[in-house]
DNA sequence: CGAAATAAGTCAACATGGCTGACGTAATTT
DNA sequence: AAATTACGTCAGCCATGTTGACTTATTTCG
């Protein structure tokens, strides 16, 4: 095989760290101007991403506790980035939704990152660039694997 | 272009986002046996990987503040994983070793890694995890790459 | 129908790991 | 001899995670 199973994989881990430290510094240093921190970017990012998400739905994407969750929320919603509307068939959820500021930060905070992966991505021809959503997929732990395909975009090309 | 430098990359911001989150998952559990965490694990890593390093080089590859790195060093070396040497040249310096303890430890978790690592890139040909390799690279700040080939193993083929 | 389960929120207390600012000490450099 | 550097430390603050307990509204199920 190519890759040496027992062999520690020291340099992709370690390209891993860095490139994750510096993937979120950008969106990080725009939004101490709003008072937010990372927690609100994620939670925006998917809130953006998928209009109507359930807060339950959220919580297992982000792996976090309610209470977590809850206090970012709470500033999200009152500085007037996210609102809440009651569910039609279930009027117990709070489904989630951007507001037209939320939506402006949101793509603002993407705009840096994706800066960065198109970058990247550039140094890629495309077969190349299939590898690598292949591969962070692929790191993805497997029970989580398909809620992923489901929630985001990525469409992932089978191994092979 | 392959990669559209103006269409928000989704997807793989938020692969990103889900690989690293499960990337440091097994270590994070595995560390709380021993009453640390993330932090801890960062600068065992670094420091069973470049014996002798140096307190000011370990603070330029975390970007994090002398004081923060004051308390978890503090604990590896009370807990008997990190030893401290005085530089031969210069005395002021306190070089940083791994134990023989943190060794194991510092392998243990490489392990957990790699486990995850491996199995991703078994999934891509020779070619292929070079470009994954490059991807992580170029995403890092351009500043900091020099850096990084000086202190990581991660050799990195050139752009096409 | 009534009981149980579910969705969401909240209070309180605590842990981790960042940060700033101010200082101190020893050793080296100029 | 003075300035700089390497390292450490005290004190306090902030962001974001945790557990545990409890409430309210609504839906589901026997």
């Amino acid at each position: 095989m190519s890759a040496d199973a027992d062999k520690p994989a020291f340099d992709v881990i370690e390209l891993l760290f860095f490139a994750y430290r510096d993937f979120v510094r950008d969106p990080d240093e725009e939004l101490t101007a709003y008072g937010f921190g990372r927690a609100h970017h994620r939670v925006l990012h998917f809130v953006d991403r998928n209009p109507g998400l359930r807060v339950t739905e959220l919580l297992d994407i982000l792996k976090i506790t309610k209470q977590s969750l809850g206090r970012v929320l709470r500033e999200l919603v009152d500085k007037g980035f996210i609102t809440q509307r009651e569910g039609a068939a279930d009027r117990r959820q709070r489904l989630l939704f951007v507001t037209e500021r939320g939506d402006r930060l949101a793509r603002e905070l993407a705009r840096l990152q994706t800066r960065r992966v198109s970058h990247a991505l550039s140094t890629l021809d495309a077969r190349e660039q299939e590898a690598v959503r292949r591969f962070l997929f692929e790191i993805i732990e497997p029970e989580e694997r398909s809620k992923v395909s489901a929630v985001s975009g990525a469409e992932i090309p089978p191994r092979r």
